[in-house]
DNA sequence: CCGAGTGAGTTCTGAAACGAAACCCACTTG
DNA sequence: CAAGTGGGTTTCGTTTCAGAACTCACTCGG
């Protein structure tokens, strides 16, 4: 029971942290240069409570730092840390599935690229071969054990250890 | 109350469907080549209803495929469909974002590139410069409506909405 | 034919998270 | 000094979650 029988992979405490709705969307607003609380609260329509357990996990897990900026009456503001910069990939990614697979909501501001303010794409890139390539063209790679049997034949639902 | 008040953005809507820890780590699951209700259940040590809730989720939502791979009990399994597979990007950069920013956890299988097996990049690229370059070169481009001012100094309030 | 096994779900629970609205407080502005 | 403001916290009712146990339909081995 003390062990641990969950992965408790890297990809599972991230999501931990920024796995939600509402992480997401406050990473994005972030993105577009929102920084207070009130106007996060205003952008995303998000309830205050909510609001500041969300900032305060994001400020936590390093993705959001909170910095004063008024002294007297003690303001903060929230800005991204490199890491949570380091975010937007993934940002970027989900943002154009969404453009591209979800219908009726609109766009939203594009992100672009900041000398020449044109979108960009984006992609992987082999430097193996040299190429670059969608994502059809990923496998998972090497893999300790698959967990019980590694691939079992399809439509062989029964399969006793009949020795 | 029955219009739209909330920005209802085609990201928001993607995240009603994928914005959740299980639901991605199921969508990484299958892209393991997991397709079983039982071996998601083992691999992810998720609880069968939440299993049944989101796998029913990302079916409708298009990202997995219900199909009966046998007739008699029968059964099914889940496979990615293409808008599926169109949301590795997303999945990519998020596992690379763990690897880099998570301490403690294990990284899990990479994935990698299917004809030469080794792990690749991930990079924006923007078609105007004919450069790559990396999440600190974007920025939020042109928006319809920046919902108030953009960057208010201090203290020049308007709040006319309901109080 | 009987009993065990399997794959895919369902019901029941109690715990946690969400959302709305109200309240608070240290200040600033007129 | 009253009215605002920015940045929260409290309270409370509702929705959703996660986990254990149960069901169902079928197959297999003996």
């Amino acid at each position: 029971m003390a062990d641990t029988p969950r992965p408790a992979s890297t990809l599972d405490q991230t999501l931990r942290l920024v796995g939600d709705r509402w992480s997401i969307l406050i990473v994005r607003a972030a993105l577009r240069g929102i920084r207070r609380f009130d106007d996060f609260c205003a952008d995303l329509g998000i309830a205050r409570p909510v609001l500041t357990n969300r900032l305060r996990r994001l400020v936590d897990g390093g993705i959001l730092a909170r910095e004063r900026y008024q002294e007297h009456p003690p303001r903060y503001e929230y800005r991204l840390t490199p890491a949570g910069v380091a975010l937007s990939p993934a940002l970027v990614a989900l943002i154009r599935w969404a453009e591209q697979h979800a219908d009726g909501g609109e766009p939203g501001p594009a992100l672009v690229h900041a000398p020449c303010g044109t979108e960009f794409e984006q992609g992987f890139w082999c430097r193996t071969c040299a190429t670059t390539f969608g994502p059809s063209a990923i496998r998972a790679g090497a893999h300790r054990a698959a967990r019980r049997r590694a691939t079992p034949p399809r439509a062989a639902p029964r399969r006793a250890a009949t020795r």
